[in-house]
DNA sequence: TCAATTTTTAAACAGGTGTTTCAATCAAGA
DNA sequence: TCTTGATTGAAACACCTGTTTAAAAATTGA
């Protein structure tokens, strides 16, 4: 099946390309170009560009919210059973760890992400509620879970926290696979594992800030 | 002279497009028709659409980024004089409250807002580097000063908490004049205020983290 | 008032966009 | 082996894009 060959590379470059330079500003010529597949092949394959962009969001979401929810219900279930409720950093860390991790789980996945992490300031509603309608389930849950953490909690607050929580950790997606905009000394690259460490103490105070 | 009417009708038209759809997805026909404008006066004032774009971001951010500089530059005086460090807390209200408040300061200004609040994801590199240049003195700046309230951390951490700020504050920026993304109840609206006081009491807390 | 300049206007330009068409090619089952 | 269905290919479609042109109109200064 050559098929599926040309499904993948197109879904790859869209990945790519969709990441780098946006959805609205990649054209369908450039895009099957790079593929090396003829430029009626996506809407043979995916219908139209937006069947593409659903396509490309699709694959690479199941699985990590599927991955991402089953560490929260582990979170909660481990908690359960103590009779306790949940700690914030288990919760935290469980939506956080996986999402970054994924990155770089495999050759495109840093692309998908950086496409994903802008979803909070998108200004292309077609883009912005294609991954919103995939992810709002997941974050009303993990938004539930934090409520059960942090009870003392009113939750319009915990509903602000949790989208400086989000926003914060969209640009560390978004900016994982190019420059940062600062560079006083252009000497040292951004290290992941010191970025999520760091992350995680920088949200954790401020999720746990009294009121 | 008609000649400032037609330009700034617009610098306003544009202002509210780019923020509300973005910068490429813009076209010049609709809005020189909004703006009740020939097709060709964009040309003509302002050069190219790209002109445009370096003219609506002049006009707001200059002024903005004076106050902002300004405030810092009061913040850190009264430091000095008093012989102490500056504080935290007086840093980044000089940074926020105005950035916030200028939202409301006029009518097109919540557009701004929203424009230039998305810069740290923005895929378009024109879009990008045009912001970018014209507000990295100013952070420059505050980040050097942030580093005199604090010390004790490492200059890369304190880039990243930096950062982490920014991006939390680019998105309150850009969601400010439309709906927020997570609406379990569609009853209550996004209290500007609230958001603000709960901004910055997340933010402090996360800057002042222990290592 | 008249001449010079600035501004506005409608039209066209060259090029790019997503999508469709239909013949050519390929793969596999009978 | 031949036929049926899936896939690829080149070309064209209709439309939208930013920009330019040159004539008309409006504004300005003497």
């Amino acid at each position: 099946m050559s098929n599926k060959d040309t499904k993948t590379r197109i879904l790859d470059q869209a990945e790519r390309l969709f990441a780098e330079q946006g959805f609205r500003n990649t054209s369908l010529r450039t895009l099957t170009e790079r593929a090396r597949v003829n430029l009626a092949a996506v809407n043979y394959h995916f219908d139209s560009k937006d069947g593409l962009l659903q396509a490309v969001l699709e694959r690479r979401l199941r699985p990590l919210n599927q991955l991402r929810q089953q560490r929260i219900d582990e979170v909660l279930a481990e908690a359960h059973l103590r009779q306790e409720q949940p700690s914030v950093r288990d919760l935290v860390s469980a939506f956080v760890i996986p999402t970054l991790e994924f990155g770089a789980s495999s050759r495109g996945a840093g692309h998908f992400l950086q496409l994903i992490g802008r979803t909070w300031n998108e200004p292309d509603e077609k883009v912005r509620s294609a991954v919103l309608e995939q992810v709002r389930p997941l974050i009303s849950n993990f938004s539930a879970a934090l409520g059960m953490a942090l009870p003392q909690l009113p939750e319009n607050i915990l509903r602000l926290r949790l989208m400086f929580l989000l926003s914060s950790l969209g640009y560390i997606m978004s900016s994982g696979s190019n420059s940062p905009p600062l560079q006083d000394t252009g000497t040292d690259q951004p290290d992941k594992q010191l970025t999520t460490r760091e992350f995680m103490k920088f949200i954790l105070a401020g999720l746990e800030a009294p009121l």
